[in-house]
DNA sequence: TATACACTTCAGAATGACTTCATCTTGGGA
DNA sequence: TCCCAAGATGAAGTCATTCTGAAGTGTATA
């Protein structure tokens, strides 16, 4: 006889599907959808969410209108099931990984900056080194590498660094990076009162940020006329005669159409770090990309 | 008809029952002694080790005469395993404190010298001001500790700082502590070459790595003849005339029967740090707990 | 009020998991 | 060398889990 552990179960029995979804039906705005999407019936997903939510004892989703959202209380709930799945998606890479007996994929982040000026030798030496290695690139901005090495589908990540910890996400210092003014044509001036307005870096950028804070410590207005995540196009705006705005001098300064920066003293500082998941199963060929990264600053 | 997903699946469909097989075969000498300590027929062990075997598609235990143990390859998988155990149990500990509406246990692990001399006040505060947290204190060397919270057996651990990161666990710095060289009596010297033979912690400890490597530097030697995780024994040793220590001074030389420093500067110093697991559910009042600690060191 | 949509419930079928008992393998001892 | 106890696995039977498809309940929109 199948014996139930009735009064004392301090863990519940879950399974990886019951995560996966739990996790499709709060990220889809119906579990009709998330349903779709996972290629099972509706019927299935709802006794698979009520099976989970029977065995952790909670209710999970609340009736919102026509769709359901998560209940406040149950997010942890959705939290653990998303670091699970991410932890149980690498673990499925090792595996094809040992078996395959190739060093397989390693899925590399990188802020433009890193990529094209400060690591570009990095990524070019390790290409040469290691052909084994098949590296995946994906440019953009932080934020979005970050949460993409969050959620699992970058392994390792070179960006501005974060001002609060990511969880399961570790990171170490690779470099630190001047910002510098540059002004439009004829307009420049060491007055920060005078500077502005600025073209910069889109709402919720990590530069922004930097770059905001910095600038009103030094006096200087923040109005922001014109926004671009591309710093050529920041470039452009500023030969154009639109506004300010402040670069790394590495990719202000690039030949050709560079920028004469305003001030010699950078106004503001941003620091590059290599981050990673704190997963069982880091890939091997990450390690090494990582180190090479590292070694690469000290040298 | 159950259709399956048979070419790819990156994921593989664990269950928690599973992984807890896992971890307690891989604990366990033989399979047998690990059925019988979760309960369950060698039989059934050996059954669902053999579908997690299939999901995962790898071999996982290998003969080794009569017992079985871990392929190499296959300890990723393990400690995988152990990890997400690690979470779940912290989940479950989640929906228990969320379903009675306690504030809960908080699982407490302290160095003795943290628990008695530098945080006794932000313990008694804590028990003083949130009477509805449910304190349990370890008092331990910080090895042990570490392991505890990394398993799951403690919320969160004030010990010295360890040398290596510890996969999912984090910390910030409280203080750092000043370790001084005690002389039998009568044998006081500030000659490092004239300094011997020892009484220390045991091996193993993470101070008396930092006190060999220091003692090493100052030009002593290191030859030991007692041993004693505890400060008061170490400290009767030294007063017996057994051999010389290194301590905290704020347990060597508290009242009464203190010790008189050989040195005035500290030959060593060691820092002290709080750490918890990085999981999806930290209590609020582990949360609450780790501030009270942080600001109790700025004050 | 009618209707499409979202979700749940209810069979029935296939799969998974457990116990008991039997079989196989291995290492140590007479 | 042969035998046996211990450990691990396999087979059969039973219960539990989880799927599909169909039917049922409630809700917002035309």
């Amino acid at each position: 006889m199948n014996v139930h552990k009735l009064p004392h179960r301090p863990m519940p029995n879950l399974t990886v599907q019951q995560l996966e979804y739990l996790v499709a039906a709060a990220d889809a705005t119906t579990h009709s959808e998330a349903a779709a999407r996972l290629g099972v019936s509706a019927s299935a997903l709802s006794q698979g969410l009520a099976e989970l939510s029977r065995r952790v004892g909670l209710t999970i989703f609340e009736k919102d209108g026509r769709s359901q959202k998560v209940r406040p209380q149950a997010e942890p709930v959705v939290a653990h099931a998303r670091r699970v799945l991410a932890s149980t998606a690498d673990l499925g890479r090792y595996i094809e990984r040992t078996r395959s007996g190739t060093a397989g994929l390693v899925r590399v982040g990188m802020i433009d900056a890193a990529a094209v000026d400060h690591f570009a030798g990095a990524l070019h030496a390790i290409r040469h080194d290691r052909p084994d290695i098949d590296l995946h690139l994906t440019v953009g901005p932080s934020g979005g590498l970050f949460a993409a090495l969050e959620q699992g589908h970058l392994d390792i990540v070179v960006g501005v660094k974060p001002d609060t910890s990511i969880p399961s996400v570790v990171w170490v210092g690779l470099m630190t990076e001047g910002l510098r003014v540059y002004a439009p044509p004829g307009a420049a001036t060491v007055d920060p009162a005078k500077w502005g307005p600025w073209v910069t870096f889109p709402e919720g950028s990590h530069s922004r940020k930097l770059i905001a804070a910095s600038l009103r410590r030094s006096g200087a207005s923040f109005e922001v006329v014109a926004e671009s995540h591309q710093p050529e196009v920041l470039r452009e705006m500023v030969k154009l005669g639109l506004g300010w705005t402040v670069l790394p001098s590495v990719q202000a300064e690039r030949t050709p159409g560079e920028l004469i920066p305003a001030s010699r003293e950078p106004v503001a500082h941003r620091e590059l770090v290599v981050a990673w998941r704190d997963s069982a199963v880091t890939p091997e060929a990450a390690v090494t990309l990582r180190d090479s990264l590292v070694d690469f600053r000290s040298s």
